[in-house]
DNA sequence: TCACGAACCTACAACGTTGCATGCATCTCG
DNA sequence: CGAGATGCATGCAACGTTGTAGGTTCGTGA
């Protein structure tokens, strides 16, 4: 049905192989005869069976995009932008959802069959964590998103964690903060996220000379925003007091948000709220949140070139690539 | 590198053919052979070349979806569930972005080469209209998303645009309003969302009896939630009275809410909003919002099945499909 | 004029899989 | 007990492409 190669060369007079010259850009080939080929392949509506190709190239030209849910915002920003970058790559991506920090089937996902028609992946864990590093250890291109995992066998490409969350805490002590209440600690944890974030939050204090205290931080388990709104509600019922909070990530802050403003405090006046993560959505609040954007453009212009140049090249040792981020000023935290 | 059938039929000492017979299921094999073939299988961790197996079979296992971008909330939340009902059809997802309505881009991912990887494709256009109904004739499986082309030759799966508009609309004047403006009415179009909303608006308003009132429609092109704000704002400069808004989208309706807040009006007792969508995001907004829940998942998973079985068959002539919707009441139009 | 290399084109053999036809052994039933 | 059906296994060919090697033509310099 669909025409082939072999019905080209027909109609053009030429051989099959003339015709993949044509197609692949072969240079030493005759003007006339590659007008020719061009003819017949307009005139058919030619285009290349890209299974056989990939059978012999070895070579899909898709890549895969492993994340938890795309219902998250952070998820569905990053694989927009992805997409984006991949195409930019002549790449096409590949979509697939492990679910809310389910890390068994995080780990099947790594050695699926549906990866066969990948030519390497894109991994953002959610529920594997630094003692799963070695499970990385796969037979195709891998690049590493996110702050589970460090030091692991494959690429990785991550933020700086740490010198932003400082950034962002600075940023509310010189607004004028010295109680700044933390949502999203980890308890316990050594590696993530939550413990790099906390890290860079307790380096500002100390440059700035502001003691650490314990109860203003809240624990939460999951990101999500009813998470944020439960851990304001035992904050405020703890009765510490506090004229900032910093939220580990937007929808915590958002969350947060919600619930101070139910209970009549007013932003940023009694309290100023920083989140972290630059989504779409901190523009549109009520009021717009200040936020950490982490460089998802980067992010994921780096993870697809990474991954591309790693499917060139597989014997390179594994990098780590940090972008940059910037802290993004908005009315939660307006001073005066 | 990898292991072929080939290797497998070596160390299990049968043919490749039974080897493939074993991976495929075939019924008619000695128990003894099975377990002697799974066994090497598993041995050698052999997975199928699934390029082959497409170039033999005619079949990828892959389907398309093209939608505008997954920032927009209500397409990634779409992504996540076709992804999902995919899964349960055993098919994979290619997630292409066609951008926020281009409606060049959307006409050249029609016949894309990247769409020789997937047995069909879903498409959500957003840029192409009615006039382009002839051009979705593709020579392979398709099903249309959305309003914007009806009676093409395609099977399309929508919601009941019209009664959910109405039903909404019913909702706020059952919740005693009278002066319901709207936000998104497209000027002078015949089909599409806007048109379909707005008839199901005033069949509402003619059913309660209130009449129909030029001044309370708000024209935007875009649905965005800047549109909702500068909306709402030119509503509100005009001076016209109201009571409810209805935005013909939720980000519009977000997008008021802050106009609204902003200039002091409290929500629902001055005025009552609701959205259409059912967003996620809804559940969490100060109010939270009232919406239509145009059954994204039933959407999805229809839009999957049809697409299945019209790879199987492609003879069956397109068929529309309706989804159920049902209005989701919020504080956001609550009484009393 | 001839030798030689470059430019251009082609034939052939894979890539790994599955559909089809076929072969052999075993079973079923009149 | 023979004929046909059934169960099980196999070999071959083909899906459409590209890498390799080789063939032909042409231009150039000796």
């Amino acid at each position: 049905m669909a025409t082939t190669l072999h019905d080209v060369a027909i109609l053009a007079g030429v051989s099959i192989k003339t015709v993949s010259n044509v197609v692949n850009d072969y240079e030493h080939i005759r003007p006339a005869t590659r007008e020719k080929v061009l003819k017949a392949i307009a005139q058919l509506g030619y285009q290349p069976n890209l299974s056989a190709r990939s059978l012999r190239s070895g070579r899909t030209g898709v890549i895969g995009l492993a994340l938890p849910e795309l219902s998250l915002s952070y998820f569905a920003e990053l694989a927009d932008a992805v997409i984006r970058a991949a195409e930019r790559h002549h790449l096409v991506v590949l979509v697939e959802q492990t679910g809310g920090g389910d890390r068994a089937r995080e780990i099947e996902m790594l050695s699926s069959p549906r990866l066969q028609l990948t030519d390497g992946l894109i991994f953002s864990p959610r529920g594997m964590d630094q003692n799963d590093a070695a499970l990385l250890t796969v037979p195709y291109p891998l690049v590493l998103l996110g702050e589970r995992i460090f030091g692991g066998p494959s690429d990785h490409v991550t933020m700086r964690n740490t010198e932003a969350a400082k950034a962002a805490t600075k940023h509310l002590i010189d607004a004028g903060r010295r109680r700044i209440a933390v949502l999203g600690v980890h308890e316990g944890e050594l590696v993530g996220s939550s413990s790099l974030r906390l890290q860079g939050y307790r380096e500002a204090l100390e440059e700035a000379g502001i003691d650490f205290d314990q109860r203003l931080m809240a624990p939460v388990d999951r990101w999500y925003r009813a998470d944020g709104a439960e851990a304001m509600r035992s904050l405020l019922a703890s009765g510490v007091q506090f004229d900032a909070v910093f939220g580990f990530n937007d929808t915590l802050a958002l969350g947060a948000m919600r619930v101070l403003q139910e209970a009549g405090l007013r932003i940023p006046q009694d309290v100023a709220v920083m989140g972290f993560d630059g989504l779409d959505e901190t523009k549109y609040s009520l009021p717009t949140l200040s936020t950490v954007d982490p460089g998802r453009d980067e992010i994921a212009e780096t993870a697809v070139r990474v991954l591309a140049d790693r499917i060139e090249n597989r014997d390179a040792p594994p990098e780590q690539y940090l972008t940059n981020f910037s802290v993004v000023a908005r009315e939660s935290t307006a001073t005066g």
